[in-house]
DNA sequence: CGCATCCATAACGTTACGTGATGGATGCCA
DNA sequence: TGGCATCCATCACGTAACGTTATGGATGCG
C-alpha cells in the first residue's frame, strides 16, 4: 500500500531536533524562538520546512496555541538523546581547544634534547597537563621527514641561512616553517691562543693555518662554507659527531673548532676553551617545522608558542651564555 | 590565557559528522563524497566550512592522501553515536509513516457507532494493527468541536446540504471537511398506509395532513426544513432522540417519520414499516472533520482512506439496503 | 469589546552549499 | 624517468535554505 508522500528516507538534523524539542519543551513557537535566539517567524518557517521534507505534520496549530502531533513527539523524545551526544563532541572538541586534552609528537636535533626540549616539555606539562607529549631526536632532515609523513608533529631543526648548499630549504619544501631564535656558532680555542686573544670578533681569516676539528658531517659542511666566505679552505685534522669530544679535543690543543652556542650550552665549557663569535657573525637559524596547518592545531599552536618563548633573546638565553 | 580562536561553543550538526565519519572511515575525500552521494569539491568545502567554524584543522592534508587530526578523531568517534540516535528518531518516524505506529482518536454520531465505526476500526486493525484507535460517540456539533479542541483527531459528522439552516457548516468553520458519501434520508410509514404504496419516490405534500415523529433536535430540524420545502408544516406529534422508538411508533401506527437511511440500517426496519426514498430526495451528506492539516498525519489519512473506501456507494453500502 | 498574545505569511537579503571545470601535487608503473 | 592516474584545492556560479522585519488574522482575556 502506497502513502501519498514518498515517506523515504528522512534526513533529519540536529537542528531540526533542536527547534522541536523548544517547541515540545516550551509549548509556543514564539518562546522556543526566543529561547534559541531566533526570531518567531524563522521557528515557525523552519517547522513548516520540516514538515514538508517530513511528508507530515509535527505540530497542530489549535488557535492560539500548539500541540505536538504524534511525530513531533517522536522527534521531541529522541531529541535528548542527539542533542546529548552531540554535546559530549563539542564538550571535547573544547577540551582540545582548551588543550584539557590533544597531543604533540615532537622531533629534535641531539643538542636540542639536553637543551630546549626538556624546558619545552617541562612547560607544556605545567600550563597543560592533559596535552600528551611525545618525543624523538633525530637529526634535522629525518625530524622534517618525520612531520612531511605525519609521523611527528613539530620538528625542531635548524639551518644556516648564509650557505647557499644547506640542504634544509630542500627538505622542508612544501611544509611550513617557523622561526625561533639566532644560534651563534662560535669558535672554540685554546685559552691563551694568540688569534682569541686578539679581541672578541675573531676573525677566522687569521686562523688559516690552524688544525680544524670538524663535527657531524653537515657541521662540517657548515665549516667548509663558513671558511671558504672567509677565503680559505681548513685543515681538517679530526671529526667527530660528538660535541664534548670536540670540546675536549679544544681542550687539549689538538685544534680549534665551530660549534654552535647551543651545542656549548648542553655541556659545560670545559677549562682551558674560551668561545669567541666570529667577525663574518656566522650563526644558524633555529626553526620549527609544521605540516601545513598543523600551526592550528591547538595543541601544536600552544607548542610553538612555548617554544617561540623560551628561546626569545637567544638559543641558549635561560642556559647561560657561553662565550666568555 | 587566550588561544587565538573565540573557542566559545561550536554547533556542532549532524551534517558535519556524517562528512567526517565518511572521511574517516574511508580515508579520502573523494571516496568520501561518492559514498554520500556528493562531488568532491562539496565534500572538501565542507571540511574547510567547519575547520573555520571550529578554528582547528580537522584533516590534515599529506600530498596525495588526508590525515585526521585529534579533533577529526574525536568527531569521528562521536559521530557514530550521533547518528545511531538520528537513525533511530528517523526509523521511528518510518514508523509512524509507514502505520506502523501511530495514533487516530475517532469520534462519531450516534448512528455511525453501530454501522460505519465498527467496520472502520475493524479494517484500520486489520490493516494496520500497531495504530491505536480511540474511539468517542458524539453528536457533530460536540465531535466537531473536539476536533477543533486537539481532543480528537477526526470526527465522522453529516450535513444537510439543502438546509440552509444546517448549523453545521458553521460549527466546522476553519476546519477540513471531507465528504463521504450521501445518505439518503427516507419516510417511514406503516405498511399498507396510501402515500407509500402509491410509488417509491414519495411526495412528502402528499402527508401534510398526516401525523410526524421527529427524531432529535436537529433532525426535528431537518424535518422542518424538509417539510418546508414540500410547501407545509408538519404537525409534530411525538418526539425522540431514539431510533428505534420512532420505527417502533411508525410500526404501531402513531404516524410517519423521516430517518437517515444509516441510522435504520443500524437496526433493523421493523415488520409492519416501509421505507421511501423521498421526490425531492431529501438526504444529508456525511463528512469526516479534521484539523487542516492533519489529514496528512499518517494514520489519519489512512483511516480517512479506509473510510472514504467503506462509504463508498452509499452511507450503509455494505450493510444492505433498507429501502424496500 | 478592546487588548494582548500567538501564529502565519510576505518580501527581502545573506549565506550556505551544491555543481562543473580546472590545476597542482603525488604516487605508480612501464 | 617520463607519462598517467589519482587525489585534493580552488574558482566561478546558480540555487535553495534560512534568517530578518513588517504585517495581518485568530483567539483568549479582562
Amino acid at each position: 500500500m502506497a502513502l501519498a508522500p514518498p515517506s523515504g528516507s528522512f534526513d533529519l538534523d540536529s537542528q531540526t531536533l533542536r527547534v522541536v524539542a523548544a517547541v515540545a519543551e516550551y509549548g509556543s513557537i514564539t518562546r522556543a524562538a526566543t529561547v534559541l535566539g531566533y526570531s518567531q517567524p524563522a521557528v515557525s518557517q523552519q517547522l513548516k520546512r520540516v514538515e514538508a521534507r517530513l511528508g507530515m505534520p509535527i505540530v497542530t496549530r489549535s488557535g492560539r496555541g500548539i500541540r505536538l502531533t504524534d511525530a513531533g513527539e517522536v522527534l521531541a523524545r529522541h531529541a535528548d538523546a542527539v542533542l546529548t551526544a552531540l554535546d559530549a563532541a563539542a564538550g571535547e572538541l573544547a577540551d582540545l581547544a582548551g588543550l584539557r586534552s590533544g597531543r604533540v609528537r615532537l622531533a629534535a636535533f641531539p643538542s636540542a634534547s639536553s637543551t630546549i626540549v626538556p624546558r619545552l616539555i617541562g612547560a607544556l606539562a605545567a600550563e597543560h597537563s592533559g596535552v600528551q607529549v611525545t618525543y624523538l631526536e633525530a637529526e634535522p632532515p629525518e625530524a622534517v621527514a618525520g612531520v612531511r609523513d605525519g609521523v611527528s608533529d613539530l620538528a625542531v631543526a635548524f639551518r644556516h641561512p648564509a650557505d647557499r648548499h644547506d640542504p634544509f630549504d630542500a627538505s622542508a619544501e612544501g611544509l611550513t616553517v617557523h622561526e625561533l631564535a639566532r644560534d651563534d656558532v662560535l669558535l672554540l680555542a685554546p685559552a691563551g691562543h694568540p688569534a682569541a686573544s686578539a679581541g672578541d670578533p675573531v676573525d677566522l681569516a687569521e686562523l688559516r693555518g690552524e688544525n680544524w676539528i670538524a663535527g657531524c658531517p653537515r657541521c662540517r659542511g657548515h665549516l667548509l662554507d663558513s671558511c671558504a666566505r672567509a677565503g680559505f679552505a681548513p685543515s681538517i685534522a679530526f671529526e667527530t659527531d660528538n660535541f664534548v669530544a670536540v670540546m675536549s679535543m679544544v681542550a687539549a690543543g689538538l685544534g680549534v673548532a665551530l660549534l654552535p652556542e647551543l651545542a656549548i650550552s648542553a655541556s659545560a665549557l670545559p677549562p682551558g676553551v674560551t668561545a669567541h663569535r666570529t667577525r663574518a657573525g656566522d650563526h644558524r637559524m633555529l626553526v620549527a617545522v609544521t605540516r601545513p596547518g598543523a600551526d592550528h592545531i591547538p595543541a601544536v599552536a600552544e607548542t610553538l608558542r612555548l617554544l617561540t618563548g623560551l628561546t626569545a633573546g637567544g638559543a641558549s638565553a635561560r642556559t647561560g651564555r657561553a662565550a666568555q
